[in-house]
DNA sequence: GCCAACGTTGGC
DNA sequence: GCCAACGTTGGC
């Protein structure tokens, strides 16, 4: 099994409207990276850190785990999606989702300032200056001790 | 709102 | 294939 973490912006998607719906395909990721990472790796039962971006204050707001591997994000076939993309056709589907379910939300979001000031987790992709990437890996230890933080 | 970092696009 | 221009991300 494997960890990871997902941003999303919780104006867009929260880990409450993930509590409320249950599950959600990860719709909208236009990164290949990411898309690899969903595409190939990420398999059922794996557990995913979930993190509110350009939130106040951004950092790690819950639990989810991979409930279904990978699909089409058929939001690229939509013309009316916001994730509309004419160079994804239905015959050779671009991008790629997972669904999630929701496992648990913490009492307190787990900020990023206070997984910058704790030690063990330096090497976290998260906190390396210059990530984008939406969908990181996560080693079992990090993860592990974040879960020990809430 | 600013801006650094990074990804993508497209002309050549 | 190079790289300048442009767009996006996301913390602050």
């Amino acid at each position: 099994m494997r960890y990871w973490l997902m941003k999303t912006e919780p104006d867009v998607f929260s880990i409450d409207d993930l509590k409320s719906q249950k599950t959600t395909p990860w719709e909208g990721v236009r990164n290949y990276q990411a898309r690899n990472f969903m595409r190939d790796e990420m398999k059922k039962g794996d557990l995913v850190l979930i993190y509110h971006s350009n939130a106040k204050p951004p950092g790690v707001a819950g639990v989810g785990v991979v409930s279904k591997e990978a699909f089409p994000d058929h939001f690229a076939w939509d013309k009316k999606s916001k994730y509309y993309d004419p160079k994804s056709p239905k015959e050779n589907p671009r991008w790629m989702m997972v669904e999630i379910r929701f496992k648990k939300k913490f009492k307190e979001i787990l900020s990023l300032a206070e997984l910058k000031e704790t030690k063990g987790l330096e090497d976290m992709l998260i906190l390396r200056k210059g990530n984008r990437l939406s969908i990181t890996p996560v080693e079992k230890k990090h993860y592990e001790q974040i879960i020990g933080m809430r």
